[in-house]
RNA sequence: GGGCCUAUAGCUCAGUCGGUUAGAGCGCACGCCUGAUAAGCGUGAGGCCGGUGGUUCAAGUCCACCUAGGCCCA
């Protein structure tokens, strides 16, 4: 007789060295080494050469700063994406890129180092700091598992990339879409420079608050009891020195305003607003006349102190927060005044020069700053009587970043992109309806956003990017925009980089004999500005023609949902323009991410998490997962809570692919398969729902839905698998002879299984995908890493429908009998299962099936005995007969009746024997 | 203020054309097992479907408004 230790050694338990525990953290760094090691990536397009392409196209980080959760939430799906359409025999490149020049970098650099005069020493500077975050992100990502062509990367300040932007710059030229015009921008007076937004710093100013009278002409058609009287639109400002350039007055066109009488004056403002008024004059007036904004649309009032008119207009920004509720515009002077200039065709007028003196358009102020003109202005203002009401203010105003001094707003010469000269909107808003929106949402988002902008402002005063490549007559100013001079730049961009701008004089660039157009000038300067970063993104599918391994249009650009109003936005611009489509067939968003609580993350909150941190925890698979579990196309969340629960569903994972690698310890496929018609029941109906899976993952991965694919998978795993299927045959595994045809079966399915979940979840699991596939048995055919694999072929179900129907009784049987085991077990009556017997009642048709596949039930139920009887559906518990076999746990009548082995059934004994 | 989007259990997701008592997995509680063991199995409790109003015989689902949140723009 055996003792239970002996016995112990005669199972066929399962054995693997695919450990238990992950140590991602650990274990990761030494799955990307074997990648390079055996250049994964390299190796990857070697093998799928000459198959169709399907190119995403990287849209380039900016290279600043160390990634976040958005970056990773970013390249993590483009790895899903990229991956998985290689697994599906697509030829998939993957060339990431970066967005290297612009006002960011030159504020870092500038913090760091000072403003540099030598534009070409600073550039340097800005170059070495995009260098470096290039560097220090590239290792981010290829630490998240991300395959791709790492060593080989596209960046905006390449000088073949710089090439390809001025090219395209040139391509808008000759096409006659661009133009120059002024726009106001902001200005230091101090530093005589332009400012950006990112500069400005905002501080308490004081300033004088007045209300001017802008005399009506032809009030009679406002109200014709005004004929003759003296009206007078009221208008408040803080920028006494801006009423030089008034060419307008806005009025909200849905607000009430009213006409008061003062005297023998009459005063036009909103009537919300009129109290207020009152009170700064100390006086009150009387309502003589009520009407609406839009009523007075196109009326003219004369300026205060000019010979010059001023239009009644309409804008929606005008409130009633402050002033009269009729607006001073001066297009030169403000953004919102200069969108509403353009509106209504007016003038930019901005007589101010590079210190923010008024120049000799403004003759009784010509010298003056603009802080000196403010009494001078109040003076005339005075003498003319039309000032109503002065005080003083402070407020909230722009100062500049570097000297602190207050900044103005000034219109200076900027160079635009025609939406509408020769037609670019309307191609566009015809491309967006060719391309596949995922969501769909999207088409509308970006539709709306090209219907409604305004032309493109390509021009930036600043040094850290690609030139307009441009030059000025210095005789006469004028603008030479030769495309042949331009083709000249870009051969010497690709040449010598941008950088070469900086350093040569213009007949460097320019070829001999080259004369001004309008006055047969020689000699030129350079155009000082550069181009929008914008721009040059947007130029980024120029690579898909410049690497042989591409192809043009891409099949699929995926950014966050931001990049409707930049990237996506700028690059079919660009792309439609020169190469008459859209660059792209589909695009895909993701949301942003947001805290646990659906916050967005902020430094002032103190919620941000680094995907440093997650990775040093909880290494970079679970992120991966946080991705594949998620709904990428909305906003996503994540805090320790929801990464808990990914731990504990990949510990779940892990744990089924471990328990699968383990009873293949012994299996070899090429000797042991067992072919599909000797299968058991359950075999076939575990393996007809895992093909059906497999396929409708193949068909998701297609159609980019990831986190349907991990829920699928991941309750296959747990529910199919792990409590079912390899519960149940744990039996057959263990017990069987090692080599018995039922064990040999069951490892043939689980062989099946495992690696083909393998083979689905490597685009998403890539590092335990590898690892579980090196502890998978060897068998014809295996790649070196699973990465090389392709989707499992689809195969057939194997059950029937009647069968599957029969299965659906069984099941149902399944949860009667756990019901009934759990009552019984809560009672003391039974603990392991196999202590008991059921007693099946059924009828009709169900009772035939139950006896058809009774031969299985200790299988199935994993209990000793049983017996089906006639009856309502239902499940009994008895005790099992017989005594417990001491190998296998299971009750049987004959468990004592040999001598020889009298604690053994007469399986076991039957497999003993064979061993001994 | 405008454009687009989101809201179902503690978490991540289902919920078809409007049609029975709104589903799953995890987590949680309780129990079993000790031959997947820092595992495995079973059972169970969790829902004002963001709110209000409307359309309808019937609303998680359609409409309007509101609240909270997100991206972009002003």
């Amino acid at each position: 007789m055996l003792d239970p230790k002996e016995l112990k050694k005669t199972l066929n338990l399962p054995k693997t060295k695919f450990p238990m525990k992950a140590s991602l953290p650990q274990r990761e760094p030494q799955i990307l080494k074997k990648w390079k090691d055996m250049n994964l990536y390299g190796k990857l397009r070697e093998e799928r050469r000459g198959r169709p392409k399907f190119i995403l196209h990287d849209g380039p980080p900016y290279a600043n700063g160390r990634i976040h959760l958005g970056h990773a939430l970013n390249k993590i799906l483009k790895d899903f994406v990229v991956k998985s359409y290689s697994m599906m025999g697509y030829d998939a490149p993957y060339v990431p890129g970066w967005d290297c020049h612009g006002l960011p970098i030159e504020i870092k650099v500038e913090n760091q180092i000072g403003r540099l005069e030598d534009k070409v020493k600073f550039r340097r500077e800005c170059k070495k700091y995009a260098e470096k975050f290039v560097r220090l992100q590239r290792d981010e990502f290829i630490r998240l598992g991300v395959l791709g062509e790492w060593e080989n990367p596209y960046l905006t300040m390449d000088p073949d990339y710089e090439a390809e932007i001025v090219r395209h710059i040139k391509g808008f030229f000759q096409r006659g879409e661009v133009y120059r015009a002024k726009k106001p921008v902001y200005w230091c007076p101090h530093c005589k420079t332009a400012l950006a937004e990112a500069e400005i710093e905002y501080h308490d100013h004081s300033s004088p608050s007045i209300y001017v009278k802008f005399p009506l002409k032809e009030p009679e058609k406002l109200a014709p009891e005004l004929e003759g009287k003296k009206v007078f639109v009221v208008i408040w400002t803080t920028t006494p020195w801006t009423l030089p350039a008034n060419l307008a007055i806005a009025l909200h066109p849905e607000y009430d305003y009213g006409v008061y009488r003062d005297g023998d004056e009459y005063y036009i403002m909103a009537r919300l607003l009129a109290p207020v008024v009152e009170e700064e004059l100390g006086r009150q007036m009387e309502l003589v006349h009520k009407f609406t904004g839009k009523e007075a649309e196109g009326m003219k009032a004369e300026h205060p102190f000019l010979d010059r008119e001023s239009l009644i207009v309409l804008a929606d920004y005008v409130t009633l927060e402050q002033g009269t509720g009729c607006v001073h515009t001066a297009p030169g002077h403000g953004e919102e005044d200069y969108q509403t200039g353009l509106k209504y065709g007016l003038e930019v007028l901005s007589p101010v020069d590079d210190e923010g003196r008024f120049t000799e358009e403004v003759p009784f102020l010509q010298g003056k700053t603009v802080w000196e003109a403010n009494p001078i202005v109040l003076e005339i203002l005075k003498e003319k009587g039309m000032l109503l009401h002065q005080g003083e203010i402070t407020h909230s105003y722009p100062h500049c970043w570097r000297c602190k001094g207050p900044v103005i707003f000034r219109a200076t010469p900027q160079w635009f992109i025609s939406m509408d000269k020769k037609g670019l909107r309307k191609r566009a808003l015809e491309e967006i309806k060719k391309v596949r929106w995922i969501p769909k949402w999207g088409e509308e988002r970006i539709y709306n956003m090209i219907e409604n902008r305004p032309d493109w402002c390509i021009s930036r005063q600043r040094s850290w990017g690609v030139p307009i490549p441009v030059f000025y007559c210095k005789n006469c100013g004028e603008a030479l925009t030769d495309p042949e001079v331009m083709e000249n730049v870009a051969r010497i961009f690709e040449r010598e980089g941008s950088d070469s701008w900086f350093i040569h004089p213009p007949e460097y660039f320019i070829p001999e004999g080259t004369v001004c157009k309008k006055c047969g000038g020689k000699e030129f300067v350079k155009e000082n500005d550069i181009v929008d970063v914008w721009f040059e993104s947007g130029t980024s599918h120029a690579v898909l023609k410049n690497r042989q391994d591409h192809t043009w249009p891409a099949d699929v650009y995926l950014e966050g949902n931001d990049q409707y109003r930049g990237w996506f936005h700028s690059s079919l611009l660009v792309a439609l323009a020169n190469e008459g489509e859209s660059p792209y067939r589909q695009v895909i968003t993701h949301g942003w991410v947001l805290d646990e609580k659906g916050r967005a993350m902020s430094k002032s909150m103190g919620n941000v998490i680094e995907p440093g941190e997650i990775i040093k925890d909880y290494g970079a698979e679970i992120l991966r997962l946080w991705v594949a579990f998620l709904d990428y196309t909305e906003d996503v969340r994540l805090g320790e809570n929801i990464l808990q629960r990914l731990t504990e569903a990949y510990r779940k994972m892990r744990n089924t692919w471990r328990f699968m690698l383990g009873n293949l310890g012994d299996f070899s496929p090429e000797r042991d398969a067992v072919p599909e018609e000797k299968l058991l029941p359950s075999d076939r109906y575990i393996l007809t729902k895992f093909r059906r899976l497999a396929k409708r993952v193949k068909k998701l991965y297609e159609n980019y839905q990831y986190y349907r694919i991990a829920h699928l998978i991941y309750d296959f795993f747990t529910v199919d698998l792990s409590s079912f299927y390899l519960d149940i045959t744990k039996d057959r595994l263990y017990c069987s002879a090692e080599k018995a045809e039922e064990r040999r079966a069951a490892q043939s399915a689980i062989f099946e299984m495992a690696k083909d979940s393998m083979r689905l979840l490597a685009p998403i699991l890539s590092f335990t995908a590898e690892e579980a596939w090196e502890h998978l048995p060897e068998f014809p055919g295996k790649e070196p890493s699973v990465h090389l694999e392709l989707f499992p072929e689809e195969k057939p179900p194997l059950l029937t429908s009647q069968e599957e129907e029969e299965w659906e009784v069984l099941l149902r049987y399944r949860d009667l009998a756990n019901k009934a085991l759990d009552e019984a077990r809560k009672n003391g009556f039974i603990g392991n299962s196999l202590e008991a017997k059921l007693v099946f009642y059924a009828g009709g048709k169900d009772r035939e099936i139950l006896e058809k596949y009774q031969e299985h039930f200790l299988e199935i139920f994993i209990v000793s005995s049983w017996e089906i009887k006639e009856g309502e559906e239902r499940v009994e518990v008895a005790k099992a007969e017989g005594k417990k076999c001491e190998r296998c746990w299971v009750y049987h009548p004959d468990v004592g009746k040999d001598p020889e082995h009298p604690n053994l059934c007469p399986r076991c004994i039957a497999v003993v024997k064979e061993i001994i």
